[in-house]
Order: structure tokens, then C-alpha cells, then sequence
RNA sequence: CGAGGCGUAGCGCAGUUGGUAGCGCGCAUGGUUCGGGACCAUGAGGCCGCGAGUUCGAGUCUCGCCGCUUCGACCA
């Protein structure tokens, strides 16, 4: 089924013998991104963008239900805001690029590329925040941040990448915390229901936890090779950077306190995650939501037969005009050869119009995520269109789904946890909390700690999968990228 | 930053014992085609990563450098 002639098998990798280079070939040949000429920097190209994109405007739509508001901050962050914070500074200053020079004049403060934008936000929140009566005060930020990584793939990790950044400041511990379980579960929204990426959320343990926060919560996203993704955090920042950066504002009682904050982000990594939990052998394979085609119309035979290009012109306007993101693929090349050209880029439903169907008052209808092939009739096609792209996503998250929960194994010995990994399982173990089990299992088993399980009622009844002593945490254990 | 691999056309590669560069895909033009990657003809495209050395002669041998990449360590 991969490939129709042999000569062109070889597009892209074999998705089950080489998934890495699968996944770049994917990446670079349906052309959503190229390399940029810096190393570990990535060019968007259109029809990546178009993906982020939506993916934008389905989070924009969901944060300001949460009286969130947009705003910019600048990418030049004076280096000592960064030290201000001591494991923040600690946390991030290895990969922290800094610009030390203008022109030929060394600059007397050295200045860094923003990694993440809690210091400058802290440092203006300071100023903007005096009394109770401004907030809580919540800001949401698109944006360019650089971290310099020293290995990189394209979305998943690049020197720089675009994110989403939310800073939020409340006058209670409480508030402040619930902001972070409360985003957490806008961005499962977003994966379950935009994605169609199902994930694991939960409490991050004090290793995998933010530079800087009091407690991260974070979602993981299964790969089909069962490696994690990490699809999106949220931090509970405690008066960490409120004390670091002096936001404080007067209380009811007449007294100053310091500013409780949060702080949460989803990124362009999200799109690797697209690929690589829906992907199969023929390439991409897009949730309708975010596709930027969501149905290619492909007239078949169109120069020979007016009757062909002339209704397939009014279907394509048709699908246009209700709102479905449609292309009409009239290039001179052959059926087969614009079948695959869009298989490869994940477009969710493919509409052959040739004489034969035009005869039968039908339309050949092809769905990408099952690769099932049927006749629909035109009467009513935009509406069976839009059904059918409802019930892709659907069957989509689906099977990723399926595929997620049959992956997650119990795992009670440390020396079951090898074999389960190996098998691209998730570990659900037990744990005692202690930092020296996370470091052995990640020298022995290169995985580590994802997210906490939502259900820790029995967790102390337990063992620690690594000690043996009393477990504090049921955990996943996973391999991540 | 440690260990391996690789640098030849846009991409993927071949290049025998040293003799001045080839294949497939892609691209361009014309024609025939069009229900799963069409075919024919013609054509464009090269600082063989860079720099030294050996040699009458280097893509090929030697040394140095640079770049990329895979696996580790570090991370959204």
C-alpha cells in the first residue's frame, strides 16, 4: 500500500524502520519547514505556518474566554533581570544567548535573547500593579523565545521556537495555583479537541519542574515510536518572581503583600507533535481543525470534459463559500501523482470528480486517516464534507487514543521498566519521591519522570519502583523527546 | 562537550589501480496523456566542503581546518 511504484517508495523513510528520519522527511518534503541557514534555526514555510496559525486562533479563542489578554514584550531582557531569580538564572543560563555588541562598541549591560519572559514581564508587572483593585491581572504573549539547545529537530527542538507565553498575577497562593490547574486543562482542550492528540496531565516532579516555579504541571503527548511529548506546562510560581521583582501591591487590609503568579506555555512543538501521533507510512495525516486544507477537490479528466471542470469549479466554490478550507488541484499532472502530493502534506479528505462520477450524480470521496475510498453524492456533498471532517477528528483522537492507553504499562520492578520502555511503553509506577530513583532510572533506562498520575489515593499503599521504600507518587516513567 | 559516520548538480547517490565527472528524481521547453506517483524528445544545472602537500596530473593519496549528522550528556 506505501508505495504504487517502486521508484518513488523511497520519498519518504520507512516510518516503522527509521522513524527519525521519517519524521524529518515528513517535516521537510510536505513542505511545512526547511532549515535555516543558522544551525538549529527552522524556517516555517507556508503551509507550516498556516498550521500555527490555527492553532493560534483556536488558543486565542479559549484564553480570552479565561479574561485572558494579548500583549507584547520586548525580546531584549538586561542580563541581571535574568540573575535575579536564582534557580531561574541557574536553570537557563547555559543555553542563554547573549548579545554583547553594537556595532563595534561593547555594550555596558550585556543584553540577552528572551529564553522565556517571566523577568521582563515582572519587571513591568511591577510597576503596573499597586493595589488589589488591579487584579488579578492575566497577559498572554506570542512570541519568538531562543534557548540554545545543542541538538535540534525541526518543531520539537530548535534554537528558536514561537510559543504562547500567559503571566498571571493574583493576590492568593490559591488563586494563583488553581490559574495553573485551570490552564492545564484549556490546553487538554486544545490537544484533545484541535489535536486530536489525547494526553496525560499532571503535576511535574521537583527534576522535571521550571526554573524558577514552585510546582509545574505539564502534559504528555504519546508518540507513535511510545516516546513523550511534552505538549505544553504550566507553573505555579508561588512570590517567587513577584519578591525577585518587587510585585507588590496594597491589599484591602491596608497592608502590602507580594503578588502570587502563574505562568504557562504551548509552542510550535505542538505541530511535531501532529506529526508524529497521527503520521503514518504515506506522511502527514492533519486533524481537520487545524488542517490548512481540509478537503482538496481533484477534477479527473477536466481539459477533455467541460462538464467535469466546470462542476468541479462549483463543488470547490461551494465548500469554500460554507466555510471549509478547500483547494482545487488543477494542475496538468496525473490523478495518482496529486493523490499522493496531498497525502503527503495530511490533507483530511480527498474529492476525485471524474466522467464516471459525474454520470452517477456522485463525487469519489477518500479520507485520509483511514485511507477508505466511497462514493458521496453531490446533492448535499458540502454538508456530508463537513460531517466527514467532524468524524475524522473524531476517529482520530480515537486512535491515538487506543494506541496511548494500550502503551501504558503497570510496572511494580525495576527491572521490568527496560523491557517495557523498549516495547514504546509509558511506565505507570510508583515512586518515593526521591531525586537519586529519578537519576537511576534515567542512567539506566535513559527515561524519566513525566507527569504525575490524576490518581494518587493509593499511592502510599505501595513501593517505590526503584528502592523498594514507601512510595509517595504514582508516576510515568517514559522515554521523552 | 565526549564517541562514531558523512561532505560530489536542488534532493538521493555512483565514481574502479590517480588521467579533468556520471546516474535517478526534480527543474525548463515542446508534444502525447490524465480513475493511484504517465510517456517521448530536447535542454539547463558542478570552486567534487575549504586550504596546503605529494604528483606531469588529485573527486580519488597525505596533513590541517570547516561544516553537517547519528548516539550520549543538556532541554518546550
Amino acid at each position: 500500500m506505501a508505495g504504487n511504484n517502486d521508484r518513488f517508495v523511497n520519498q519518504i523513510a520507512d516510518i516503522d524502520s527509521d522513524y527519525t528520519k521519517w519524521y524529518t522527511d515528513v517535516c521537510l518534503k510536505s513542505e511545512l519547514c526547511d532549515y535555516g541557514p543558522v544551525k538549529g534555526t527552522m524556517v516555517f514555510r507556508p503551509y507550516g505556518y498556516a498550521i500555527w496559525e490555527r492553532i493560534q486562533a483556536e488558543a486565542d479563542k479559549r484564553f480570552k474566554a479565561h479574561g485572558v489578554q494579548n500583549a507584547y514584550f520586548p525580546m531584549l531582557i538586561p542580563q541581571s533581570f535574568l540573575m535575579r531569580e536564582a534557580e531561574h538564572v541557574e536553570g537557563f543560563a547555559p543555553e542563554v544567548a547573549t548579545v554583547t555588541h553594537v556595532g563595534n562598541t561593547e555594550l555596558g549591560e550585556k543584553l540577552v535573547l528572551r529564553p522565556t519572559s517571566e523577568t521582563i514581564i515582572g519587571n513591568m508587572y511591577s510597576k503596573w500593579i499597586d493595589s488589589y483593585r488591579d487584579l488579578p491581572l492575566k497577559l498572554n504573549q506570542w512570541a519568538n523565545v531562543v534557548r540554545w539547545e545543542k541538538t535540534t529537530r525541526p518543531f520539537l527542538r530548535t534554537s528558536e521556537f514561537l510559543w504562547q507565553e500567559g503571566h498571571t498575577v493574583f493576590a492568593t497562593a490559591e488563586e494563583a495555583n488553581a490559574d495553573a490547574l485551570e490552564m492545564l486543562e484549556v490546553y487538554k482542550d486544545i490537544a484533545n479537541n484541535v489535536l486530536a492528540l489525547p494526553v496525560l496531565t499532571g503535576r511535574k516532579s521537583e527534576k522535571e519542574k521550571f526554573a524558577g516555579a514552585v510546582a509545574t504541571y505539564g502534559m504528555e503527548a504519546m508518540m507513535k515510536d511510545g516516546k513523550s511529548l511534552q505538549s505544553g506546562t504550566t507553573h505555579y510560581l508561588g512570590d517567587n518572581f513577584a519578591k525577585a521583582f518587587d510585585i507588590k501591591f496594597l491589599d484591602k487590609d491596608g497592608t502590602h503583600k507580594y503578588a502570587y503568579q502563574a505562568s504557562w506555555g504551548i509552542s510550535t512543538r505542538l505541530i511535531g507533535a501532529i506529526i508524529m501521533a497521527h503520521g503514518d507510512a504515506r506522511g502527514l495525516c492533519l486533524p481537520p481543525p487545524v488542517a490548512p486544507v481540509q478537503a482538496v477537490v481533484i477534477p479527473i479528466g477536466a481539459a477533455k470534459n467541460p462538464e467535469v471542470d466546470a462542476k468541479s469549479k462549483e463543488l470547490f466554490a461551494a465548500l469554500e463559500n460554507a466555510g471549509i478550507r478547500a483547494k482545487l488541484d488543477e494542475r496538468d499532472q496525473s490523478p495518482g501523482f496529486k493523490f499522493n502530493h496531498w497525502e503527503l502534506r495530511g490533507v483530511p479528505v480527498r474529492i476525485e470528480l471524474g466522467g464516471r462520477d459525474l454520470a452517477g450524480g456522485v463525487v469519489t470521496v477518500c479520507r485520509r486517516d483511514t485511507a477508505e475510498k466511497f462514493a458521496l453524492p453531490i446533492d448535499g456533498l458540502v454538508d456530508g464534507v463537513a460531517k466527514l471532517l467532524d468524524e475524522i477528528n473524531a476517529n482520530m483522537f480515537k486512535k491515538a487514543e487506543a494506541h496511548t492507553l494500550s502503551h501504558i504499562v503497570r510496572v511494580d520492578k525495576l527491572d521490568e521498566m527496560g523491557a517495557a520502555l523498549d516495547g514504546g511503553n509509558f511506565c505507570d509506577a510508583y515512586w518515593c519521591g526521591d531525586r537519586g530513583c529519578e537519576d537511576k532510572i534515567k542512567e539506566k533506562f535513559a527515561a524519566t519522570s513525566r507527569v504525575m498520575h490524576a490518581d494518587q489515593s493509593d499511592a502510599e499503599k505501595h513501593k517505590c519502583v526503584c528502592c523498594g521504600k514507601k512510595a509517595k507518587h504514582r508516576i510515568y516513567f517514559a522515554r521523552a523527546y
